[in-house]
DNA sequence: TCCTAACTCAGTACGGCGTACGGGATTGAG
DNA sequence: CTCAATCCCGTACGCCGTACTGAGTTAGGA
């Protein structure tokens, strides 16, 4: 049961290819292709299409070569997708190289990640199956470094990285389904509650939402606090508590 | 650009159906079906296949009826997700009715929502695109009550809501998504390490991953931490402190 | 030097998907 | 009775990932 949009099959390939422990061939002609060509270019139509946008003929199409041909390469779609994680990982600042305090740190790698997340949108659509790429494993172990000076216990270290980073990630997508949102449906919030609102409003005159329509009333839903923000430095506040007890 | 898998397409349609305020026809043959049943069937076979292994083929043969014949009650597959999602949050014990303080009703609806995702894994892989439902507004008016006692503005109640809706979410799908990629790789993470260890080993023993190494020699990766409660903890110490800073 | 194993490249084809279209059957309103 | 509204659904189209197959290319070993 259950696979959705699945991670790679052959485990084993895939680490060789991410990790890049296969040797060159050497019979047979020239490649014309190399493994990067193929994800550079899966990439920028992920980036311009989403990942639904991205097909493996689109692909060959984009290389001017058959579609078959990038199966030589890669041995299915969920391992090129696997590649591309860990290509766009390379990318950014890595966290424990800024200056500050581990707070300062952490702020930067949220904020960091944020953004790019947003570049990259099709990152927060894809799978969480995927296997662990040499990028990925150093923006984990850069992470945390920067948690190194809490001083925490290792195993609360990585618990608290595992936590920031599902944090972001899920703060993210949420920011992207809202503007992707918006953006397919060619319906701005605005146009929405003028068309919606008036049937909505039956049921929140009612008595069945009361909090939400306290809230709504009190003009909570266009305040323009900033979630994530205060999101993270709730977290943050929660960990150095945590800090402070141990210490 | 970027519709992956994309939410409905007509949001009027799509509203109606969820808050129920179409009008039964007159004319014509009686139905032999309804949304529910569909919705029903839909329901049970994402819950045994996945998101992935759901189509209106299946859902169509497990009604005994033709393909087609769906969309004369639904517009479209993305509706149908969209009737799902609303329909299962329908489930469950909502967080506001539990006795105690904010904490532990808070405490109450994170662990519910944890059990509950793990009971329909596939709507961690669903678009966020899909719009409100009665059923999710239930829940998310019953979240706002559960911190109605913070006493906190109305703003931050909002975004206190999101960000810890967001963080079960995500554990959630972290959660998932591991025991996923166990269960459709047929490899066990004992097993995994087992084959792939000694090439990391290389990789581990140089330089280039000193925290992660540190980290592994430590035993943090083998440690019975449980992450979410962990971090559930953090935010809410957090919460508290903010409370206390504004109070 | 030549043979042949190893390798690249890609056309064809298969089974799956969502769903547009159109036609036949059925019903209640006028 | 008529006819518009509505249900049911077979057929077909254009996508998708990729298995299979075979033709062409290269370099190592004899």
């Amino acid at each position: 049961m259950t696979q959705d949009n699945e991670g790679p099959r052959d485990l084993t390939r895939t680490m060789r290819l991410l990790w890049r422990t296969d040797g060159a061939a050497t019979r047979g002609p020239k490649p014309a292709l190399d493994v990067d060509r193929i994800v550079t270019a899966a990439i920028e139509i992920a980036d311009a299409d989403g990942l639904a946008g991205l097909s493996m003929r689109k692909v060959a199409d984009r290389l001017g070569v058959g579609t078959m041909s990038l199966y030589t390469y890669v041995p299915a779609k969920a391992e090129l997708v696997s590649l591309m994680l860990d290509t766009v990982d390379g990318e950014g600042v890595l966290p424990h190289t800024v200056a500050g305090s581990w707070r300062a740190k952490t702020e930067s790698w949220a904020r960091e990640d944020w953004s790019f997340y947003h570049r990259h949108e099709w990152m927060l659509h894809a799978s969480g199956r995927h296997p662990l790429g040499p990028n990925t494993m150093r923006r984990f172990d850069s992470a945390l470094r920067s948690l190194a000076d809490t001083g925490l216990p290792e195993d609360e270290i990585v618990a608290n990285a595992d936590v920031i980073d599902t944090y972001i990630r899920g703060m993210a997508r949420r920011s992207v389904d809202f503007r992707q949102r918006e953006a397919s449906t060619g319906v701005s919030e605005d146009q929405w509650w003028a068309e919606h609102g008036p049937m909505l409003e039956t049921h929140l005159t009612g008595d069945r939402f009361p909090a939400v329509r306290r809230v709504h009333d009190a003009g909570a839903f266009t305040s323009d606090i900033d979630s994530f923000e205060y999101g993270l430095q709730r977290i943050l506040d929660g960990i150095e508590g945590r800090i402070r007890t141990l210490g």
